[in-house]
This record gives structure tokens, C-alpha cells and sequence, in this order.
DNA sequence: ACTAATTCTATAAAATTAGTAGAGTTTAAG
DNA sequence: CTTAAACTCTACTAATTTTATAGAATTAGT
């Protein structure tokens, strides 16, 4: 499931990615548009900023914007941003690796392969929804 | 990704199901196998035969035994008893169905479309890994 | 200078997760 | 019928994570 940060920063993202181009929104708008707490709103949006998925302008008449194209930014990269890894456990991801405390032979974890050929299909899945196809369906 | 607790009750089963027909294992063999902390087993082994996962024999000689098929188990069945809905939001769920809080009108959200693709493609995912398939790899 | 906006750090409340404790119940064997 | 060994059940606790909120600092336009 996705954390409600996640889904802030997609319904955010949706926002932006539906305003004319070059258009700034402010925090607030955004907030009250999505139904998102506008404090929250803005650590998420630092976030995205961090992440260079929108950039922002600052003082007044500031806000922010979309910075990478609609096309480029999909779920898998948002619920990495947010929610971490994509695969069911640490030992079976791309970018959060970590070995299994418990495990005494990952090579020979009955678990571990199956749940890297989940995380290769849900990966791919995940990376065609991208915040166009959101917007277009 | 998987809570321990999920994690912990595939291990167990990969356990039960490596074992002879018929055997009847102990919870502290089984812990102690699969490197689980027996109390926190005894939990999750009682929510697997509340599933009908597993049976169990009380009293001395007791212990715990596949019930169901090793190719009727999916990490479908698993995610779903111990992590709960498979979908990213509770909205895009089957099983566990909740509209969401801040949404206006879910047949216009733009989110619930996408999230559903990436439902039904993952539950045909996980709904191929059983415990048979983990045990063979 | 004033105003309106983002930026940053700290804090707090609530929920969830992971694990522990201990009493109770059931069954087999002597 | 007593004891031992196992599952069953309920309650509790500690740690962590999540979901925010507060408020000061900074930036930029007029």
C-alpha cells in the first residue's frame, strides 16, 4: 500500500501535470485542489523538489512547477521516493538492498527468487503509469 | 513490502511443506529452523490455520501440518491474511474496499484508474508464486 | 519596508509493528 | 489420575513509523 505521502505526491503531481505550461501553482492551491494539509503538503514537496521532479521558485508570486516531462515521471520512481523499495523484501531490491538478518544462505533462500521475479513485474508495471497516462485516461 | 509477519509465514510453510506427508512439526522445530522467534510463531501459526492454511494437533505429539495444497497457497493468499490489500490504495482494492477520505468523486479520480492496472497485474503475479514453486527453485 | 511565498528544523500525536508474558486447554503416556 | 508437552488465547509493552503541526528563517517582487 502506499503511504499517504505518496498519494499527496501523486494527486500533487497530478495537479501541476494539468496547468498550462510555464504556469507556477502555489502550495496552497495545491493543497486545496487535492484535499492535501498544506503543511504536509509542503515537506512533500520539498521532497519532490529534492528529487528533481518539480522545481520551485521562491517569494512571492513563487510556487512550484513541473520539472521533469509528464512521460518521465512514473509510480516506480514516487514509490521509491516516498515508500522505498518496490520488491516485498529488502534482500530482493534493485535500490534498497540489504541482506536478511535471519538468513543464513540468501543463494540458497527459497524465498528470495520468487520474490525478485514479483518485484520484476511489478517494477515494469509500475513504470508505465507515468503522471500522462494518469492524466489522459 | 512484506511485514516480518508475512515474511515469517512463508518461511513457516516453505518449512511444513518440505516435511514428510503426514509429519507433524512442532512450533519450536520450526522457529528454530527458520530462525523465528517461537512466541511471535505461535501468533502467526494460529492466524495461519484461522485461514485454513494449516491444521494442528494439540496436546503432546501436537504441532502443525499443511492443510491446504502446497499449489493452492499463493503469496496472494499470504499478502492478503497478513498485510492486507495487494492494490496501493484501499479505493483500488478487491478485497479490502474503502473509499478514500479526500476524494470527490472516484469515478473522476485520475489515481484509482492507474492503480488498478498495477492491481490486477500484481495479483496475477503473486497469484503464481505458491508454496510449491518456492519450494521447487 | 512590506508582503507573500518557499525553506528548514523541531516537535507531537497517533497508529502500526514486532515481540513478550503468562495463564489456560488439550492430549498422550505412565 | 497425574504429569509433561504441546497448542490456544488475551493482554501488554517497546520501538518504530506515519501523519501531521508549529514556527522561525529565507527569498523575491512591488
Amino acid at each position: 500500500m502506499l503511504s499517504h505521502k505518496a498519494k499527496y505526491a501523486l494527486k500533487a503531481l497530478l495537479f501541476l501535470a494539468q496547468q498550462d505550461e510555464n504556469h507556477i501553482s502555489r502550495t496552497i492551491e495545491i493543497a486545496e485542489a487535492a484535499s492535501i494539509p498544506k503543511k504536509f503538503l509542503e515537506q512533500i514537496l520539498l521532497d519532490l523538489k529534492r528529487g528533481y521532479f518539480v522545481g520551485s521558485k521562491q517569494g512571492k508570486f513563487g510556487g512550484y512547477y513541473l520539472l521533469k516531462s509528464k512521460n518521465e515521471i512514473t509510480l516506480a520512481d514516487i514509490h521509491r521516493l516516498f515508500d522505498g523499495a518496490i520488491a516485498l523484501l529488502p534482500c530482493a531490491s534493485l535500490n534498497f538492498y540489504e541482506p536478511c538478518s535471519d538468513c543464513t544462505s540468501e543463494s540458497e533462500c527459497l524465498l528470495r527468487h520468487g520474490l525478485m521475479t514479483i518485484r520484476d513485474e511489478t517494477l515494469k508495471a509500475m513504470q508505465g503509469i507515468t503522471i500522462a497516462s494518469l492524466v489522459k485516461k
